[in-house]
DNA sequence: TGGAGTTTCCTAAAGCCCTTAGGCAAGCGG
DNA sequence: CCGCTTGCCTAAGGGCTTTAGGAAACTCCA
């Protein structure tokens, strides 16, 4: 009988689109199995289990996402460099969705060494270079950066912003303002006032 | 031979201490039948199926949640306002993990309708009021804050603050800070610029 | 070209989980 | 005290994961 060509990038590449299709819990050695025309102990010649393959895909999807944020952060710097970016997130959830689920997998911390998460940090200090901001400050900014990013996709992702007005798209739009601003308006560490004590109004 | 006792109410319990101990994807008819000494069909007179059941868990956390929103809530406005409910958020994630990835569950739209999830928008609302937003810049501001509450939340579950300096603790207090200063110099609609046009450095 | 060897995929089987159907007995209301 | 409701049980079907071992397909070198 004709072979079907099976391995470990293949398989990963077909969970990522079944993940998208299905959700990113679908995806087990069964599913992929059939999608492949072929027994599910097949597969695990080039796949340790169920949760190798998971991690492998978390992987992928964190290096894709992570290659994406690069070539937007391209030439930019500023909030034209932190909004690419955080477009970047928001579509890369909104046209994965499965994809998106699986970055967020828990890793064992060797795996989340070697993975691409580092990549998506230095990227978001790189953001920071654009704005006035010391360690620790730059971290805690990070921090918050990564915070929003991932809130906002993932409620949204969850239909929380989709059943009432303004619609998700403007309220998005808005948000990475405010971030700007944020940003560029950073309050003093000690101080509980803001750095321009001019109160709104 | 004795009866166990089981109900709907105890069940959700039970489910939600075991999601706290072993993680909410832990929660499943059979583990919680070993808990009970009692054979896995017999859940089944009690609760719909393994759906309904984490369903169940997931509004009874929302509840409970909500709960301790208003309750830190009372009396309370403006920063101290916001960091009460911020700090309730947290508490809870980190007290109670595997109720909070419950209310992380997407609800159908009926069941969400009928959740707590209503409340927790009208907390955020109310602790706007502090501040001097209008519609729908306050709506903005409503998912802005569940995002980073939630994201922050989530990244610092997964483990993501915990491995470098500075530590979780204090970014969150500057993130709450930083939040609070945002909202008091939320950036104007139209204009590309904050409303104190004084580019920083 | 024709094996030897490796790789790929298969069958078989054990263990766990979810769910439904139907039965027996415990405990309550009259 | 007896019938009835209700709570928990056994039985059984079907799915998913994983391991063990076999047979066919490809490779490559003599």
């Amino acid at each position: 009988m004709a072979r079907a060509g099976l391995t470990a990038q293949r398989l990963v590449e077909a969970g990522a689109e079944l993940a998208d299709e299905a959700g990113f819990e679908q995806v087990t050695p069964s599913a992929l199995a059939r999608r492949f025309n072929v027994r599910v102990a097949s597969l695990y010649a080039h796949v340790k289990g169920a949760q190798d393959l998971r991690t492998r895909i978390a992987l992928f999807a964190l290096e894709e996402l992570a290659d994406r944020g690069a070539a937007a952060l391209a030439g930019r710097a500023g909030k034209d460099a932190l909004t690419a970016f955080a477009n970047v997130y928001r579509d890369y959830a909104r046209e994965h969705p499965g994809r998106y689920a699986a970055t967020r997998l828990p890793l064992d911390p060797g795996t989340a060494a070697a993975s691409a998460g580092g990549r998506h940090a230095a990227m978001m200090r790189a953001i920071l270079r654009g704005y006035d901001l010391d360690e620790p400050e730059r971290t805690h900014a990070v921090r918050l950066l990564g915070s929003v990013f991932h809130g906002y996709v993932s409620l949204e992702a969850s239909g929380g912003f989709s059943h009432s007005a303004p619609g998700s798209q403007e309220s998005w739009a808005r948000v990475v303002d405010a971030l700007d601003a944020l940003l560029r308006n950073w309050p003093a560490p000690d101080h509980p006032d803001e750095p321009h004590p001019r109160p709104r109004q």
